[in-house]
DNA sequence: GTCTATATGTAGATAGAC
DNA sequence: GTCTATCTACATATAGAC
């Protein structure tokens, strides 16, 4: 159970990091990068200054890790989905995109705090262009994966289409994820209900220019 | 209210301040608000770090002039558009997002750098919560009108559906603004074809939510 | 209106004691 | 690993000469 490498990582080192993760994860998703400062994340995780330098290695270095922390959580339990939703033996175009979102969606929205949290931190990676080599390293894999699946039922389509369509999908996605909805806040029908418009929304927008214009 | 009568507003004056406004635009644009300096604005302005507190009036405020600037021109152009195709008698849901959208995406990406940077601030100012209240006194108005026509087309659909469709069709915009592509370096047709793909894709995700599922 | 000089605060980062 | 103290750089903002 206990990992142990060197010396003693010390549960309580591991603890500490931890702490400082989850806070970085906060100030970075409230306030950007640069907005974001060692010294507030430092008062957040109730640690020294010195600390978040310590096990973060600099700022930058400390967003890649906050970043990444939950990406392969995030990549595993949407290719997860994508082999069940294989073996069931019913893909669609729609259930595809329901895979894509519905879990990430109903995490950051129900799935405690920090999870909302990094709702909002991949918006503000998503968003930066600065930050596109970290994106590409995160999410394209997966995003190239699901692609990959639509193309296979849309053997027609150009691969620049349904790209362009993940794009705008992911946009919308992020966009109901910051608009400050707070779903939690609703009766859980009406949870279930902003997202299955979302996927409505995304499903119809990628068919459309999925399939030939000359109709 | 009235712009400064008192003395002259002489001529170089306000080609400074305009100087300064389109240094700022560009950096807001490329480092948002936290990541840019009064300095680098100066710098890029060719002005002295004084003069851009001056026209500015603190780096908040010049934040907003910068913004505000010409959301009137864009309104304005989105508001005759709308006004031109109610008079042509063939309105339509696509029509509708086609006026919304066409003009400000092929002003973005052909109109000159400014538009350009300013296409990129909107991005930032959309997606910051904090900037909140700044889009909402910029774009809110306009959005609010074209939100009226659609549901005038859409009499049994909800306001809410519309407003949803709304923000995910901004955010499939804005993606479409800032994921890089330079569509001025397309053939002409090429780009007039990128814009197309974006309506048809926000076009056909706003119909599939304004209709009711059970059709 | 424009420039020089400066006031004041805070940022990221590190050294060294424990 | 953790904390205290500090270095250095740069931020916003302003005062005052011209």
């Amino acid at each position: 159970m206990e990992k142990q490498r060197k010396r003693a990582p010390s549960a309580r080192s591991l603890q500490t990091k931890a702490r400082i993760l989850d806070a970085a994860e906060q100030i970075f998703a409230e306030r950007g990068f640069e907005g974001a400062s060692m010294r507030d994340i430092a008062k957040l995780a109730e640690v020294q200054v010195g600390l978040v330098h310590h096990h973060g290695g600099g700022k930058k270095e400390l967003f890649h890790q906050t970043v990444t922390r939950r990406a392969d959580e995030l990549a595993a339990l949407r290719l997860d989905g994508l082999e069940a939703l294989k073996q069931s033996g019913e893909v669609s175009l729609r259930g595809l995109l329901d895979v894509f979102m519905r879990a990430y969606v109903t995490l950051t929205q129900t799935g405690g705090v920090q999870w909302h949290h990094y709702g909002r931190l991949v918006a503000h990676v998503s968003a930066d262009p600065r930050w596109r080599p970290l994106a590409a390293q995160c999410f394209d894999p997966t995003a190239t994966r699901f692609i990959d699946e639509i193309l296979a039922l849309y053997p027609k389509a150009e691969r620049q289409a349904a790209a362009t369509g993940q794009v705008y999908s992911v946009a919308a996605m992020l966009a109901f994820l910051n608009t400050g909805w707070r779903i939690e806040a609703l009766s859980p029908g009406a949870a279930e209900a902003q997202v299955d418009q979302l996927i409505d929304f995304c499903t119809a927008g990628m068919e459309a220019i999925l399939t030939p214009k000359t109709q």
